[in-house]
DNA sequence: CTGAAAGCGCTAACAC
DNA sequence: GTGTTAGCGCTTTCAG
């Protein structure tokens, strides 16, 4: 069936690379300028060619080489999406919001993944570069060293070069580096409601699990902070409330097992997590240890991810707009018109669910 | 610093599509084509002009423009990996199998999802065999309908057009197309090796969690089969032990509540489900029961995810190599050798953790 | 060692 | 309406 070339006169089409737009022409019978005007519907074909051209090109399997197009600025426009892991359910949703944008604008979505090796990432950005890629989107958490400060510049560097755009994803305005896009969300804002909250139900003894030196972590911590602050009860790195931790189970459960472990009256009745994931953690261990949630302990945590929905009691946490992040990073990286400019930031939704609780009540 | 350009007597690089071989020949003083040798590195190219070249290029920020280098077949390959979604860590680690092979043989690897919308997925394989990409490796459960061979056997034919190959990853071979590779790993033996150590347990009512019309789950299900029927306990799909569900939550836990919500007599005393998800399900359910596991229900699961690690007890789940089934899938679209032919079938491990025990002891 | 020229597959002026 | 021609940016013979 795919051997349909065999029937028609004229030369085949070459061995290597396939049906060419030569080859339909010469099957159909008219010149090369033809045979593609009639592939692109143009008008300016009579109906006839148009119909015939076609129905060869199909019986060809004809596949018009988009790389020749895009030699030619035809073509159609590809869009990278970088990150560190594909796992997880906010890159999935980010990916799914900038692929609704990319369909609409018929460009094509590329994703690909550095695997946190960051030598990787310039490799990644560098290749996107020499493809001709329209953008490329950053997703990904920012350490804020210099020296991050730095790779992005370069990034942006060697994208700008080839008339391609750089947009970070999820990550806040760089001050140095403010003529790149970012796409951001209100991370502090998500930790205050949550922890305004808990003060709210009674609490005082409120734990933040998950901090680190990322930018993410500090700005949750920060609404955490302020929340506390406001309440008069500062809080600041010392305190052992506050638990510094990567967030990975295998440092996180003996983390929260260290905390919870303790006398009710010096035990927290409430944490604040830094993720949804954290916040599992935070279920298990309390559960090992005979804990009663939420009474015993009031969790919240961040993300709202979908996979919650089978936790007990229900998980509060903060929901983020991830796909509308996605829609607006990419029509900042296709150029599109954007409501509000090259450094948005999105609002998160705290939803106060089964896992707040008020303290219970001690003799103090 | 970008604007290096600007410090070149010669007419900088034209304004639209950046700096192209020509303008680094132009302010080098030599022709386009020595200019090309030496940024290849070309040994027909004395030491100096090379370095010259070099030199120049970099102060440009010149990109090579891949596009033009895939024209003459001198370019860059790439891969196209397509799935329905991007959640979930087996898709996540067969990827990074994938792109492990791509790197080191210099292809790019990229990614795509259909969004679980078959039309998508028709027109990205079209995408990609116009962007001439070299394969495409499509990865998810077949539901192994006429309707959907047909589609396969649609999208071989569109690659086979341009040269590019056709790869099914995680799918077991179809029979009417024996000449589209597929990767698949030992659905089946996982099921039976799990139902089998329940049953040396004395289990003897064992249930089934998840069967659908996928063939990934059929081929699941014929394991537990198997190992029932070897037991003398034949099960059918009519069975009450066999639960029939899709694999979301929202269906999953109904189903359980309605099984485990039984006198202890009747009650299954274990479950093999047919994803960790799945039997994550059913620690949440007996857990809203009050049922202790494992004494009151022994578990296994399929994928052996990582985040398992905060169950207790820790549950008892099939390993499946996903690594390395990317690995080979990336081998066989690159036409690299292979030790295990087109159609390769991965075993898989089933590790017996604390979620099996044995069944509780009752007056029968 | 270097340059001129051909050609990859396609589209878009520009003629007829 | 249709054909001819130029050219996108690059590599690679083929001549010097």
């Amino acid at each position: 069936m795919t051997e349909a070339t065999a029937d028609i006169p004229s030369p085949g089409p070459s061995a290597r690379g396939g049906v060419t737009l030569k080859d339909v022409a010469q099957a159909s019978g008219v010149s090369i300028s033809t045979a593609s005007r009639a592939l692109a519907n143009n008008p300016r074909v009579s109906k006839e060619t148009r119909r015939h051209v076609q129905s060869v090109a199909r019986e060809l399997n004809y596949v018009v080489n988009g790389l020749a197009q895009s030699m030619i600025g035809t073509g159609r426009r590809t869009v990278a999406f970088v990150t560190d892991a594909f796992l997880a359910e906010p890159f999935a949703r980010i990916a799914r919001g900038v692929d609704e944008v990319m369909c609409r604008h018929d460009a094509l979505l590329l994703l690909n993944a550095t695997h946190h090796a960051p030598e990787r990432r310039q490799a990644l950005i560098e290749l996107f570069a020499q493809q001709r890629t329209s953008g490329v989107i950053l997703v990904g958490t920012q350490n804020d060293t210099t020296a991050h400060r730095g790779d992005i510049a370069r990034y942006h560097a060697i994208l700008q070069g080839v008339g391609a755009r750089l947009v970070l994803c999820g990550a806040s305005a760089i001050p140095e580096l403010d003529d790149i896009p970012t796409v951001a969300y209100d991370q502090c804002g998500g930790t205050r409601n949550a922890t305004i909250t808990l003060l709210n139900a009674g609490h005082r003894r409120i734990a933040f699990l998950g901090y680190a030196q990322r930018t993410t972590a500090m700005e949750r911590f920060a609404g955490y902070q302020q929340a506390m602050r406001s309440a008069g009860i500062p809080v600041d790195l010392s305190n052992p409330l506050v638990i510094t931790v990567g967030n990975v189970s295998s440092q996180i459960m003996p983390a929260i097992r260290r905390i919870l472990d303790q006398d009710a009256s010096r035990r927290p009745t409430a944490m604040v997590c830094i993720t949804d994931h954290a916040a599992l953690c935070v279920y298990r261990v309390a559960q090992q240890l005979g804990l009663h949630l939420p009474q015993d302990l009031s969790i919240t945590g961040f993300d709202d991810l979908s996979s919650n929905d089978v936790l007990a009691p229900a998980l509060s946490s903060v929901a983020v707009p991830f796909e509308a992040v996605g829609r607006y990073a990419a029509r900042l990286v296709l150029g599109l018109p954007v409501e509000h400019g090259d450094h948005p930031v999105f609002p998160v939704r705290f939803t106060a669910r089964g896992s707040i609780a008020a303290p219970y009540p001690q003799a103090d």
